[in-house]
DNA sequence: CTAGTTGCAAAGAGTTTGCATGGCG
DNA sequence: CGCCATGCAAACTCTTTGCAACTAG
């Protein structure tokens, strides 16, 4: 498990070094795809495929998308890192915060649950998000 | 915002009916076309789509499924309760703890983002599943 | 040279939409 | 009776597979 191809090729050399350049930030399929027009998708999806089996890469879904998402780790855990998804914008923001361990561990001891940071997404609205859309309006419905 | 349709019909009943009754199941929506044959499938994703836009259902994606698991929540009881979702038997646990609270407290005032309780979900393994599966490994792997 | 790799086209799976008919109020 | 709901089929989107040509080692 680490070994991504047996081969070098261009493509798997763009692919790997553009997922690495994000540093974290999520990426579709197509959206790799649509950036190197050079590369068929087929190819992309396969070679995510091989990342992701050789722990180099995380996949998952995003709420309301019908398209997983893909994400650089580099082989390692992304630590005990959280994220925030803005519903408004999509950002999705890391947060490596000793309050969330804390909470982590909190669940943990007293409701017998181990969260697993790297898959919990808070969803919400980021800070832009706020100041740009009405402030009011918004605490509990039905 | 607690209308789930305009109009009473059979399919809306059995459907909603059905949901209900498995009381936090999750279940996806050909498994739902596939018990009422009398009910189309595009129907069922209709009434999906309304019930969880009405709060009465919630729906999310399941490691490794390529369709949505949907759930009956029941709209009502979800005030500033937040999840925990456990990836390895699917249960989904209500939690309405101070904790978590402060945590949205903190993480407003210290990173300017407003989490949104009723989306966000904790995912991981629940202590029923802890005990079942294998005690080791648990802190990070590479 | 050999075996893994690429990518177009087509197959699949899940979900959505168009449209004419049917049913609730 | 008006309007929403239903459901079949077709459209769509995302992802996988078949297969012949290509290329790294």
């Amino acid at each position: 498990m680490g070994r991504a191809s047996r081969y070098q090729t261009r493509q798997g050399a763009q692919i790997l070094d553009y997922l690495s350049s994000l540093k974290g930030e999520h990426v579709t399929a197509a959206a790799i795809a649509g950036r190197f027009e050079d590369i068929g998708k087929t190819t992309v999806y396969r070679h995510l495929d091989k990342l992701v089996e050789a722990g180099m890469v995380r996949r998952y879904f995003l709420e309301g998308k019908d398209s997983a998402c893909y994400q650089y780790t580099g082989g390692e855990e992304c630590g005990e890192r959280f994220h925030l998804k803005c519903e408004s914008c999509g950002d999705l923001i890391h947060l490596n915060c000793d309050v969330l361990t804390d909470v982590a561990d909190h669940v943990m001891k007293d409701h017998r649950f181990a969260i697993n940071p790297l898959k919990t997404v808070f969803y919400g609205t980021c800070g832009s998000c706020l100041s740009k859309t009405k402030p009011p309006a918004e605490s509990g419905n039905s």
